[in-house]
DNA sequence: AAATTAATTAATCATATGATTAAAACATAA
DNA sequence: TTATGTTTTAATCATATGATTAATTAATTT
């Protein structure tokens, strides 16, 4: 039995004690900033292992990588192509599962940024499933979006602006929490969380009147 | 003349040079993903000058650091203190100022919110002017803001709210951009910039129907 | 049980990387 | 010009870090 086919078998304990602690540092402190050492150490395994499962620090990075990606954009997808449903429900939906997911996994849209940011992001892969369904979305999502700008009052609005907004709402929250929750920000991360929750009905709101909707 | 007397001294060509490439190349990949002697071939010196200016990474990494939170924090604090105005005033004002910031250092927000994340921030420090600046700006603000609001037909809602609002929507597309501006996204730089200089006007408006002002 | 395969470990390697040194080049002053 | 201080360079150091190896232990198969 070689390397290959035991990475691909699933639920071996020391595998995944590895990979879930490449995927906390990883995605807490970017790639450069963690070491394999410290992978191990987190792990509570011997280093050397790191390498056994896993060929190579780079390797396991695009692992933890895609799946982090997949987390992030995955959450849009999965509701967006096969559930379609009124905008305004839509909205309300997509907010509220992008607010789970981010409560659940704070650093993620962080990370997602910084690889966004430093090209390490999977290129446009022709046989990636999510790579060709984000592209779907977006084009579903962004008509949806000119079809509810026609109906408002904001027919000249770019949807560039919708878009952005609503990311940012959505997103910016999680990534300067770090300052809202510091001594000086006065927001306990019980508060936060509470804000967070309020946001799921707030946000589609403001979207709304940005679209002039109502 | 020792070590520290010189770094003293300004615009030592050498000196600029140095800080001028680690800034360029910290403010875009951070601290961990970016090596001295990349710093030095940045900015064509013999790695050695580094050492010799800047006694170590670690320390030139905090004046680049601290240039960059002045440059960031600065901006606000600079007009907030001294020009009392009217509310909505204040808005147009911050808005404008911070994204032609933000087109001139489309690098600084994420370095910022990465040092934030990393707990590199510089800490409370009761000298530092800035440091202490920012406290006074916020409850200034937010004072202002908790005015507006009790004009507006917004009473409950959370400043919180209004303050992450305003943030994200001037901030956030700047750190979304590499995105936006992927091949996928469709949007070029120029039209990006485009885009960012229509915001000026639009997010004020935003925030105004978020307050519920008019 | 014996043989075979897989998992784990301690030790070590090779290179990257931050930092230092000693000497050379350059500038300035006497 | 010589002397003195400053800046720059090439070479080197010390440690960190990713990776490998050879041996050991554990598990599985025959």
């Amino acid at each position: 039995m070689n390397k290959t086919k035991k990475i691909e078998d699933k639920d071996l304990s020391t595998e995944e004690k590895i990979k879930g602690a490449a995927k906390k540092l990883f995605t807490h402190n970017g790639y450069s900033a963690t070491r394999t050492r410290d992978i191990a150490k987190e792990a509570g395994i011997n280093l050397a292992l790191l390498n056994y499962y896993f060929r190579s620090k780079k390797k396991l990075f695009e692992i933890v990588m895609k799946e982090n990606v997949y987390l992030f954009f995955g959450a849009l997808i999965e509701n967006m192509n096969n559930n379609p449903r009124p905008f305004e429900k839509q909205l309300d939906f997509l907010v509220g599962r992008y607010i789970d997911l981010l409560l659940e996994n704070p650093d993620l849209p962080l990370f997602i940024l910084n690889i966004l940011q430093s090209g390490k992001f999977p290129q446009e892969d022709k046989d990636d499933p999510l790579l060709r369904n984000i592209q779907h979305m977006r084009g579903y999502f962004l008509k949806n979006i000119q079809d509810a700008l026609e109906k408002g009052k904001a027919k000249n609005l770019h949807p560039f602006h919708v878009v952005t907004n609503l990311m940012g709402l959505i997103i910016f929250p999680f990534i300067a929490s770090p300052m809202m929750m510091a001594r000086s920000g006065n927001i306990s991360r019980k508060e936060f969380e509470r804000l967070m929750i309020e946001r799921k009905e707030l946000i589609p709101e403001w979207i709304k009147a940005v679209i002039k909707l109502k």
